[in-house]
Order: structure tokens, then C-alpha cells, then sequence
RNA sequence: GGGCGGUUAGCUCAGUUGGUUAGAGCGUUGCGUUGACAUCGCAAAGGUCGUAGGUUCGAGUCCUAUACCGCCCACCA
């Protein structure tokens, strides 16, 4: 035998509970009874509904005689647990089975043991099922224990707390339930009261925590009448109080709450908060204390004893968003903190713990403890298996972060999957975000290194380039799509959205062309480096929630970098003093000309991929300079004044880039390439390929008027009419460019010699 | 028995007011390495969105049915 070892819990907690727990009593939501409950036999302690699992599991089904006695009839009965047999104390028919009818109100005789019990009536009988006879176990059945009820029937145990056979069991006392049901079974075949045994699939009720096979037993446990407080937390969800994200939750949250039943939250364990119930030796009353009561407060006996249960861990849980900080006193920090905003937890205790929440903050503060429930999915392991301790099938968050960095795991759990949907762990997914943070980490070297080496702010500004035009403008267009994501609970899309903008836009593109605008004096110098730091800083404040730590550390280096270059760059003397508590970046709208500086850099960003294309494909030496003619049309002002960027990222010789409006005749010996309304030639003497440019230019052009048609059966038809005139419009200014676009492929491969 | 989720590129997943030849990462293929980054760069190939209907000018996105996988709730012995 052990003595009960305790832990002194948290004083403080220790006494929310206590407050807790005796309030409910007071106001008779707290009983203390003897039911049925579910027992845990190697932890021998009583477990909640909630802690039980059901799984499907081979069994059998045995069909046995009841004897009627003083007859040579007998009631067929069957079974999944013979064992049970033991304490039956009635046999139980439906009141209009023919079959049974004239049995109903005899006796019959329970097998090896030989009580007596009635046969009784019961339309909760099914008919079809089994023999359509069911023999009424109530200690050791939930439905039983029901019937048990309605008719008046004596609640028999055979069980001891360690699932032996007890002393009801008569000659089977203390063997094993497992054991007792094939040495009973055994015995009854030759006794010949066995029928047959079928193969069954049954619900087999086993404990979440250690696994093994629960038992219905009666026993006497602490309990706690949910009606009442289920009533208000259903309320606050359904006025829209609280919120729960995503929505389809608020549905089994209902569901839950609107059939509950009560809570058995007593349990035999060593360790807990211990029930504040104390018994009298002298009178048998209960008292029902907050504080260690010195003497019985019926008869003031100091022969008293401390009630050894303690309470489901989940009670103190359910307290938590108001015992934390310092309920029951009206402290600074609970009139400041409560209610919180959003609870974020994972749905898997959506009943365990944030309905109890509810329930308890409306009933203990009369608020709801937060507004916004919002759940997360479950890591699953590569087989799609939830990950549990149990299973020894999780991934030590400990090893991926040594191995890939904190922000990356972190990064890829917050952007891996949708609200409420499971994530399956790709170590590769946290090497790509561990990549990003690396990215990010570079590319913010090379924003300080120009820092380092900027100039003083220049007297007179430059005018911006279409460069620092378009990643401002992109950066307010991400920032209130960013905006409009958290707003909508959209985390995961707004952090891929940042990734994308950070890597593919300001990185890949921003700054090289910053890399030129550096070079071009020190007006321009400074004001790009300006737009680096403001594009960057932006970046890592919107960063910082999904990668905390390399954020916070390139944001110092920054604003130190910033300070220490004295020219007034960023705001540097307005800035928080860390980036985990400074300002969100201010959401404006569009600039007047964002839009075309967007389709403008466009028209920039997609000439240099197709010249870079052209040249993979014709294998022209990375590094080689090559001259360029472009055909710009009405462009042609554009391409000119941005030519210095077209030359330097699609390395073509500036000296050798002309740009026309238009060309009688284009040059010979070229890769043609058309890009929207913008034609460009490659003079590549001596390594076009002019047969491979003919067909890679015929299939770009049955590509162009394959759309050209879809386009043109579709304006033809009802959606002229019916769509919105924008829409409409849309598809029209797109029809027109992809004839252009024909017309312009045609003429390069006349070009060619077609 | 009731309810819910998933089914989109070889793999893992995005795609939330339906808007018109579907996106990412990884993997694959080709080229590339002195100046932020090979934990990288530049390019390329690759899906018609489980299936069958329907609504609509228009559907991966809405509706109905259905298949498969998974989950939750439920006292049929």
C-alpha cells in the first residue's frame, strides 16, 4: 500500500480551484453519488465519457440458455461478455414478442450461480436483434443500468477495482474477467446452457490514456450537472459572442453541448488537485470547504478526513483563462486580460478544454472568456497517423529545430495548412522555409552592406525609377492583401503571400535592380537605398509573427544600421526599440499610378525572361553580352528609358540594344521573339537555329490563335450580354492583344522564310 | 445510426465573396559558380482539379448523387 503522495500545487491555483469547486457546490452543480461510471482497472481510477475510446475489435457473440424455472423452458440470450452473466438480475423481453410474451413475470435462473431473476418486459428490446431476449447486467452495463433503473432491479458488481472477480462471483472470485469468461463458458457447455458462439465485431470502450479495456462500473464519484452550464456557452456561440474559426466547429460544438451529460470528475490518482471535501468520522456528514476545515461543521468532530480523490485535470484547465491571473481576486492583471481576445488551440479538445472554458468563465466571471475560438488541424506522421506520445510516432519539434532553425518549423506549421485541416510533417517543407530564412538573411546583408556604404541624403531627390515605382507599389498591394488575410483568420495564405512578394519579387528582381541604381551617383544611391530599407523594413514587420527570431535580429541590424548612417534613412529615430513590439505596417491604398507601373514593369519583366529563355535555349554563353533589337511600338518610350535594366539583366550589350518603333524590314539571322505588344530580335549569327525558331514560333502561333478563337467564340456568344461589362471588357482588350500578337509572330516567320 | 473533412502536377499541399489556357515547395531536366545567397541563380517539362449529373454567359470554386480514404459523435445485447 501507498501512501498518497502529493505535489503542493501552485498556491494560488490551488485556491481557484477550491473556489471554484466549492461554488459550484454551493449552488448544487457539484454532487457527489453513486452511478455507473467508466473505471480504468490498471490506473484504477474513474475516468469522464470523454476519456473513453471506442474501437472496433474481433469478438465473439455467445448465445447461452436462461432457464425458466420450475420448466423445461429457457430464454435464448446472447452475449459479448459471459462474464457479466454473474450479475444479471433480470432477463429482459420486448412486451409484444410472442415468443417470449408468456415468459414475461417468471423466473428464471442465472447459469453456475443459481439466483433467481425475473423475466421483464421492455419495448428498449430489440426484436430483431440476437435472440431478441437481453439479459440486464446494471452494474456492469450503461443501457442495463438504465433498465435497471425503470424497473426497480438490484445493481449486482462482480467486479473488484482491479477487474478481478469478486466475491459475487461465486466459485470465479478472483480470477482475471478474461479468464472467468472462458472457465465460465467452459462450465455452462457442460452444464448444457450453451447454444453457439458466432464471430462479432464489437465497440470495444478502451482508455485514451494507457489503452486498456474499461469497465462500467458502480462506484461512488464527484460530479459535476452540466445542463446548466452548457446552456449559457451555447448561448455565447450562437449570439455570436464567440466566434469559433472555422465555422463547421460551431456545428459539433452544439452538438456536444446540447447532449451532454454529466461530468464524473473524481479520480483515484496520486497527484492533483484534491477534492476539498472532508468526512466525519463521528457523524458521517460531508463539509465542503475553501479553506482545511479544523473540525466537522455538523458536529464538530475533529475526527475528520480529507476526501483522497482528485479532480479530472481538466477542471483547473477549464479555469484557466481567469485563474491565471489571479482569479478569485479582482486583480490588476484579470481586469486588464479578461476576456482575452482569441484562444488558439487544436480541435481535438474542443470539448476537453475550450468548451469547459466557456462554461466555466460565464459561470465563475459572467463573461466569455475570448471572442474568437480558432482551431488548428492535427500533425499526422507520414501514414496520415495522428502523432501521440503513446505512439511514439512524433517528430521531436526538438531535433527539427536544431536541425532547420525555430522559424522555419514554425514557419512551416503556420503556413503547411488551412484552419482545422491536419498537417502532415514534410521535413523537406521545413528545409525550403529553412532556405527562406536563409534568403532572408541574405538578402537583408545586402540592404546593410548599402547601407554601409550610402551617402548623405542628397539635397535634391531623384524622381523614382519605374524599379522603386513597382516595388512600392507591389508592397502596398501585399500589404493589404495581408491585411485582408488576418482579417479573415487567412494566416497560412497571408505568410505564403510575404514569402512569395519577399523571394520572388523584392529578391529576385527589386534588388538587382538596385544593384544598378547604387552605381548611378549618389542622389540615386541614396533614394534606392531608401526604398530597400522601407521595402524591408515592411517585410520584416509583417515577417515577424510567422519567424520571430531571424526577424528580430536582422530588424536590429537594421535600425542600427540605419542609425549609424546618420542620413536620414528609414525613420530610424521613430522606431520601437524591437521589432516584437513595433507598429504593423500602415495599410494605404493604391498610389494614383501603381496600376501602370505594375503593367509597365511587367511589360520590362517579361522581355527579360523571354530574351533569358531565347538564350537558354540557344545556348548562348551565360556571360555573353549579345546585342538586342526591339520593336516596341507604342512602348518604345518605356523600353528606352528603362534600357539600362533590360541590358543588365538579360545581359545584352547596351551599346548594341536599338530599340524602334517599328521595322520595315527585321533583321536577318535573328531569334524573333514576341512579348505582348513588344517584338524583339536576337542577331545570333551563326547559331540560330533557323528550323528549330520555325517551329517553336508555329506552335507559339497555334497556341495564339487558339486562344484567339476560344476568345472570339466567347464574345461572340451569350456572355457579351450577360457578363459584367468589365469582365466583358477584360476579355476584349486581351482579344486585341493576341491579335497583335499573331500578326507579329506571322510577320518573323515570313522573317525566317516561311 | 448521425455528422464532418479530404480526393488538384511524381510527392506534400495552397487555391474563402464562381470570372475564364490552374499555383507553391520538393523532386525531375538543361545551363550556370569572384563580388547578398549553391541553404543559390537562370530556364524547362509536368495536372483540366475522384466520378456522374445539374445551376450559370462562365464552376477546382455552388447544388444533387456516387466511389474511395480519414475523423467525430452515438447505450443495440
Amino acid at each position: 500500500d501507498w501512501e498518497r503522495e502529493r505535489f503542493t500545487l501552485d498556491q494560488g491555483l490551488s485556491r481557484a480551484v477550491r473556489t471554484a469547486f466549492v461554488g459550484l457546490y454551493e449552488k448544487g452543480l457539484i454532487y457527489r453519488g453513486t452511478y455507473l461510471i467508466n473505471w480504468s482497472p490498471g490506473l484504477r481510477t474513474a475516468v469522464s465519457d470523454l476519456e473513453v475510446e471506442y474501437s472496433q475489435e474481433q469478438g465473439s457473440l455467445y448465445y447461452f440458455k436462461y432457464p425458466i424455472s420450475g420448466s423445461d423452458e429457457h430464454i435464448p440470450v446472447a452475449t459479448t461478455r459471459p462474464e457479466t452473466i454473474l450479475g444479471d438480475t433480470a432477463v429482459a423481453v420486448h412486451p409484444d414478442d410472442d415468443r417470449y410474451r408468456h415468459l414475461i413475470g417468471q423466473a428464471c435462473v442465472v447459469p453456475m450461480l443459481g439466483r433467481a431473476i425475473p423475466v421483464i418486459a421492455d419495448t428498449y428490446v430489440d426484436r430483431q436483434f440476437g435472440t431478441g431476449a437481453l439479459k440486464i447486467t446494471p452494474g456492469h452495463d450503461p443501457a442495463d443500468y438504465e433498465i435497471g433503473l425503470r424497473h426497480g432491479l438490484p445493481v449486482i458488481s462482480v467486479l473488484n477495482p482491479d477487474a478481478s472477480m469478486n466475491e459475487n462471483a461465486g466459485p470465479y472470485a478472483g480470477q482475471d474477467r478474461f479468464e472467468c469468461r472462458k472457465r465460465l463458458w467452459v462450465d455452462m457447455q457442460a452444464a448444457g446452457l450453451t447454444i453457439k458462439v458466432e464471430p462479432y465485431t464489437l465497440q470495444v470502450p478502451r482508455s485514451q490514456r494507457g489503452g486498456e479495456v474499461i469497465e462500467p462500473m458502480v462506484s461512488t464519484q464527484w460530479f459535476v450537472r452540466m445542463k446548466p452550464l452548457a446552456e449559457p456557452a451555447l448561448e455565447a456561440v450562437r449570439s455570436g459572442q464567440i466566434r469559433i474559426v472555422p465555422d463547421r466547429f460551431t456545428k459539433v460544438y452544439y452538438n456536444w453541448l446540447e447532449n451532454i451529460r454529466d461530468w464524473c470528475v473524481s479520480r483515484q490518482l496520486w497527484w492533483g488537485h484534491r477534492i476539498p471535501a472532508w468526512y466525519c468520522a463521528d457523524c458521517n456528514q460531508m463539509t465542503v470547504a475553501r479553506e482545511d476545515p479544523e473540525a466537522c461543521s455538523h458536529c464538530g468532530s475533529t475526527r475528520i478526513t480529507q476526501d483522497p480523490d482528485v479532480l479530472d485535470t481538466w477542471f483547473s484547465s477549464g479555469l484557466w483563462p481567469f485563474s491565471t491571473l489571479g482569479w478569485p481576486e479582482t486583480t490588476i492583471d484579470l481586469k486588464t486580460y479578461y476576456p482575452t481576445s482569441m484562444m488558439e488551440t487544436g480541435y481535438d479538445i474542443l470539448f476537453f478544454w475550450v468548451a469547459r472554458m466557456i462554461m466555466m468563465g460565464l459561470e465563475f466571471t459572467g463573461q466569455p472568456p475570448f471572442r474568437t475560438v480558432y482551431l488548428h488541424g492535427l500533425m499526422r506522421d507520414e501514414h496520415g497517423r495522428k502523432m501521440s506520445k503513446t505512439l511514439g510516432n512524433f517528430i521531436d519539434p526538438l531535433k527539427v529545430m536544431d536541425e532547420f532553425g525555430t522559424d522555419a518549423l514554425r514557419f512551416t506549421l503556420l503556413t503547411g495548412s488551412t484552419p482545422g485541416n491536419d498537417i502532415t510533417v514534410s521535413l523537406q517543407r521545413v528545409e525550403a522555409n529553412r532556405n527562406f530564412a536563409n534568403k532572408l538573411w541574405n538578402a537583408s546583408r545586402l540592404v546593410l552592406n548599402a547601407i554601409g556604404r550610402a551617402p548623405k541624403r542628397p539635397g535634391s531627390l531623384p524622381e523614382p525609377t519605374l524599379g522603386d515605382r513597382w516595388i512600392l507599389a507591389r508592397l502596398g498591394g501585399l500589404e493589404r492583401e495581408v491585411a485582408r488575410l488576418f482579417e479573415a483568420y487567412q494566416f497560412a495564405e497571408a505568410g505564403r503571400q510575404i514569402y512569395e512578394f519577399f523571394w520572388s519579387e523584392f529578391a529576385d528582381w527589386y534588388l538587382e535592380i538596385a544593384k544598378l541604381q547604387l552605381e548611378e551617383g549618389p542622389a540615386h544611391a541614396w533614394s534606392t537605398v531608401s526604398t530597400m530599407v522601407h521595402v524591408l523594413d515592411d517585410c520584416l514587420r509583417m515577417l515577424h509573427p510567422f519567424m520571430p527570431f531571424v526577424t528580430e535580429e536582422l530588424w536590429q541590424h537594421l535600425r542600427q544600421a540605419c542609425r549609424e548612417q546618420g542620413g536620414g534613412l528609414g525613420p530610424a529615430d521613430g522606431w520601437e526599440q524591437a521589432l516584437i513590439v513595433a507598429r504593423w505596417p500602415e495599410v494605404e491604398a493604391a498610389a494614383p499610378g501603381a496600376a501602370e507601373d505594375e503593367r509597365d514593369f511587367g511589360v520590362i519583366r517579361s522581355l527579360v525572361t523571354a530574351v533569358r529563355n531565347a538564350r537558354a535555349e540557344n545556348d548562348v554563353p551565360p556571360r555573353k553580352r549579345i546585342p538586342a533589337v526591339v520593336v516596341a511600338g507604342e512602348r518604345r518610350r518605356l523600353i528606352e528609358s528603362e534600357r539600362k535594366t533590360i541590358a543588365a539583366l538579360a545581359r545584352i550589350d547596351p551599346e548594341g540594344l536599338v530599340v524602334h518603333a517599328s521595322l520595315a524590314n527585321p533583321p536577318a539571322e535573328s531569334v524573333p521573339l514576341v512579348v505582348g505588344e513588344v517584338e524583339v530580335y536576337l542577331p545570333l549569327e551563326g547559331l540560330v537555329d533557323t528550323v528549330a525558331e520555325k517551329g517553336r514560333l508555329s506552335s507559339e502561333l497555334a497556341n495564339v490563335q487558339a486562344q484567339i478563337t476560344r476568345l472570339e467564340t466567347l464574345l461572340g456568344g451569350a456572355f457579351a450580354d450577360r457578363a459584367p461589362a468589365e469582365v466583358v471588357e477584360k476579355e476584349r482588350a486581351k482579344l486585341a492583344e493576341l491579335k497583335q500578337a499573331e500578326e507579329r509572330i506571322r510577320s518573323q516567320l515570313e522573317g525566317l522564310g516561311a
